[in-house]
DNA sequence: CCAAAACCTGACACTAAAGTCAAGTTAAAT
DNA sequence: ATTTAACTTGACTTTAGTGTCAGGTTTTGG
């Protein structure tokens, strides 16, 4: 029994002091996440988040005072993945958005759930982000349709308004994650190989750089 | 006083004899389209669907069963929207498809409530979808898949995968509808004009016709 | 090693909503 | 006009979930 122990404490070690939260939240966070996506914010309930998380319910709340602090978490953090974009690693239009395009393929493949849950918040009325939409968000495409509206001042691309090629280039990729049902029906499969993303970023790359005259 | 019955009674006049079931289901679903597209499908209730139709919600129940009853009565209206593909009034691919994306973009705008109840139906995994996209769905993919290929092979456009190009038309322009906010707050509008929408298809023709060599 | 802080959890009280029912009212048809 | 079917509704029961708390255990820092 003492070796059992002492194996424990060596792998309790691991840890670094005040951890214990740090991992807890963890766990709540994941179980939520998939809780959020199959039932909806309102829907999830915190008992099923426990029972997924494999914690007793008043533990989650030792945690989280309520269902609405776990979904801000989750939220907080999806938004932080959004202003990684690559924009701006270069001038040339056709680097730069060829980038952006496979790079969002990249986010829906590896990242459907948070594009799921995002899109969830959008589609019923997306009461808690008004103040990014507002904000961050409103700055982010201010910016980067400045630079698109510059290439068309040079020439460089035909004169699209720069909103509707994001709004195309969101949508055309997300797609790929909020209706991935739906596309895998219409392929016929179970999943979508690293192949047929592949595929998919370099016909929307084609098609939406040659759509606004990049290429020929 | 006696005017004002009698003119209320020559309005109700209008509803024909057993008619009653088919009004008060008419008021049950647009009140519970507001409620699930707020709520979602888990969150919403038939209380508030009750309040909200101004009936007692055992009225509700004695229409519907239960609230997957109400759902389902819902759904399959928006489904039958689906098949009015104007794809196939012509064998030219300008004409099909920038008449195509102009009535997805009209869709969009009009129908946005229906196009966002069956988003979040996909992004939460699409339950009740399953037998559709299995039949109905895939039959007519297929189909116009195939057209779409035809045109490939007469050499009228670019080779380019038929589905990412359908996926491509869909995303790009269910956007409109379901990420609206998201739209309006880049575009910093409380709403969009019709000229907006004509706008929007404009470029979308453009965009989607040239990126698959249609167009020059 | 030992306090203090952090963590854990069963139990309890409370709420919102669902679904049923029986007793009524209104509409339809003959 | 009458009776049968359709409709309406308040009241009741049941269920699933929420949030809090007190008393315990474990971890941490000195």
């Amino acid at each position: 029994m003492a070796d059992v122990q002492i194996i424990k404490l060596s792998q309790v070690q691991k840890k670094k002091s005040g951890q214990v939260r740090k991992k807890n939240q963890e766990v709540i966070l994941k179980a939520a996440e998939m809780e959020f996506l199959k039932h909806g914010f309102e829907g999830a309930s915190i008992k099923r988040i426990a029972e997924q998380a494999n914690i007793p319910r008043a533990n989650v709340h030792y945690y989280y005072k309520n269902k609405e602090a776990i979904y801000s978490d989750i939220l907080s953090r999806i938004l932080e993945l959004w202003d990684d974009a690559v924009i701006e690693t270069s001038d040339d239009p056709y680097i730069v958005l060829s980038e952006y395009i496979k790079a969002k393929v990249q986010y829906a493949k590896t990242n459907s759930e948070a594009s799921r849950i995002f899109a969830s918040e959008m589609i019923h009325g997306a009461p808690r982000l008004e103040e990014y939409l507002a904000t961050d968000f409103k700055q982010w495409i201010d910016k980067v349709s400045a630079i698109i509206q510059g290439w068309i001042d040079q020439g460089k691309m035909d004169p699209i308004n720069p909103l509707y090629l994001l709004f195309c280039i969101w949508g055309a990729t997300q797609h790929y994650a909020d209706f991935g049902i739906q596309v895998k029906a219409a392929m016929g499969k179970k999943t979508l190989s690293n192949q047929d993303f592949d595929q998919i970023s370099q016909t929307l790359v084609h098609l939406i750089l040659k759509g606004c005259g990049i290429i020929k």
